[in-house]
DNA sequence: AATCGTCGGATTGTTGAACAATCGGAGAAA
DNA sequence: TTTCTCCGATTGTTCAACAATCCGACGATT
């Protein structure tokens, strides 16, 4: 294999690789259904996971849901208490103060750094799509288009490591958000915020930038803070 | 267990947690032991690990070992290969600058928030620990006492994640280093910097330290390059 | 009545064996 | 040499079993 991929150069090595992921294992699938599952409610924080319960639901073995909860147990969404179980995670007061410690890190760094302009356009894009479902009416469009936008701010340094980083935490986030039902109007506020922080990226003012998403991190701490916290 | 939790107060959960922990899986002492000869250079970037040499090796069964192995993906220290079984990570270029951005995301934010002063004592002890293994000629300490070093700086945070990032990223960058071995004053050189930027921590200069510790990274960064990089 | 053991059922942790699917390489054929 | 085919080895997955552990219920003691 390595001789063919030396020979045949780096794009068909880049196919291989593509439809390799295009095969995932059993455990895999197992694990991406499990996040699905989490990502739209339908698992609640805190609530227990059988594997026996889950082995029989999917159709697999009880040793290949063990090796899918290893994976999402890597990534927070679970948490395994020893001879008891494993459990939907469920942030506590002091983990969103955590995970925004997280996100200023990571978010913060990515903007200053500027960004091709595709990676731009796409922070732009995210941005316009939130507008859409604010017009629409739509809430949960309106939160998928806020994750989007800060999605798009991370991709902006270009590092794979740093993508997979916030997704986990959006991931985490977005179980956070299914404990308590935020009020309609939660994410409209923040269209201006983007909007005002896109502008500013676009314009080539990474400092403003930077500092317009700090404020914008600390005051959606806050109020998460507020809503959930004690 | 929640009533009597809630009765005992917080004293009996924490040492609840602390024996938990005190008896890991066997997944996962396999897992640790994995870690140790890792970081220990005994398995270089590019070796295969088989299942059932490391099953009997270690006396325990072939799935214990695959879900150590998931782990050990989870951490990026390995990497699996659809029927082909699983090899050691071994960083390629991209990947330096991959890690030095996840740093400098990390650890300048982290610096920019100062921290306790018990926190910035344990910078100052890293700091001197290099100094000790540099007269004592312990090349090994000197690498070891620049990790604690810079897994100080970004503890400054109090982030649970932020520490678990840094730790796997350090590992990640510990299996970079027996792939080629660096001169023997490659760490050296680096003592003067870390004097310095701890000093100005201890200051209360966060904006120098921040910006000492980014030009750090940055050199740091190209010098890697330099050694390995194509 | 409240607390404290004790017991039993249920679930997890781990093992061992089995089998299909897949891969890499060795050798045969062109 | 290049290509094709086949074989051995390893992985992916399942199944069944067992010990260890936990939870809750039931009953005994003060």
């Amino acid at each position: 294999m390595t001789t063919s991929e030396a020979a045949a150069g780096p794009a068909l090595a880049a196919a291989a690789a593509r439809l390799r992921v295009a095969v995932p294992s059993v455990a895999d699938r197992v694990a991406a259904e499990l996040r699905l599952q989490l990502a739209e409610g339908l698992l609640l924080p805190g609530a227990r996971l059988t594997e026996s319960t889950i082995a029989e639901d999917l159709g697999v073995s009880r040793n290949t849901v063990r090796e899918a909860f290893a994976e999402l147990a890597a990534e927070r969404l679970v948490v395994r208490h020893p001879n008891r179980g494993v459990f939907v995670a469920s942030l506590e007061a002091g983990d969103i103060h955590d995970v925004y410690t997280v996100r200023r890190a990571i978010e913060v760094s990515a903007i200053s750094g500027g960004g091709s302009p595709e990676r731009v356009a796409a922070v732009r894009a995210a941005v316009e799509e939130g507008k859409a479902a604010a017009a629409a009416n739509d809430e949960e469009g309106l939160g998928n288009a806020n994750q989007h936008f800060h999605g798009a701010i991370v991709a902006l340094a270009g590092s794979r490591r740093l993508d997979t980083i916030m997704s986990q935490v959006l991931a985490e986030m977005r179980l956070f958000f299914h404990k308590a039902t935020v009020d309609a109007h939660f994410y409209r506020g923040y269209l201006p915020d983007n909007e005002e922080i896109c502008s500013a990226l676009e314009a080539g003012d990474l400092d403003r930038a930077g500092e317009l998403l700090l404020a914008y991190l600390n005051r959606s701490e806050e109020r998460q803070a507020a809503v959930h916290g004690e």
